[in-house]
DNA sequence: ACAGTGACAAGTC
DNA sequence: AGACTTGCCACTG
């Protein structure tokens, strides 16, 4: 636990995360930029390998800024990513995704919302 | 302290 | 489209 009144990093990540709406998805770096952050795409993508237990976070709704998803096409972890979201309605073709149709753009209640 | 390692990004060729 | 290079920063041995 974070016995501090502020957030770390990893928390603000999952959090912003999880405000993505379904059937939507952002690149790492956009997670990052929300979530007070700028310019630490890496980061998010190790946190996300880092969600502790019984904590709720769409990691599959989190790609690469060109809409490729983060995984080895073919590999288990990118098939399991594909179905999540074709569940949700997001098409994924070749292992991308067309960010122009389902890329995420908060609005800005929903920015003002990110508790920095 | 230091070098290597990442579910990345942006720029260049 | 692919391949490199540099910038990032937390973590690890």
């Amino acid at each position: 636990m974070n016995n501090q009144n502020q957030l770390t990093n990893a928390e603000r990540i999952w959090r912003t995360i999880q405000s993505i709406p379904a059937g939507k998805v952002a690149s790492y770096g956009q997670i990052a930029d929300l979530a007070g952050l700028p310019g630490r795409a890496r980061l998010v993508g190790k946190v996300l390998g880092q969600v502790p237990e019984g904590m709720v976070v769409p990691w599959y709704r989190v790609l690469r800024s060109s809409g490729q998803l983060a995984f080895t096409k073919g590999s288990l972890s990118a098939e399991k990513q594909k179905g999540l979201l074709q569940e949700e309605g997001v098409v994924v073709l070749n292992n991308r995704v067309k960010l122009m149709l389902f890329g995420w753009k908060p609005d800005l209640s929903e920015m003002l919302a990110m508790d920095f």
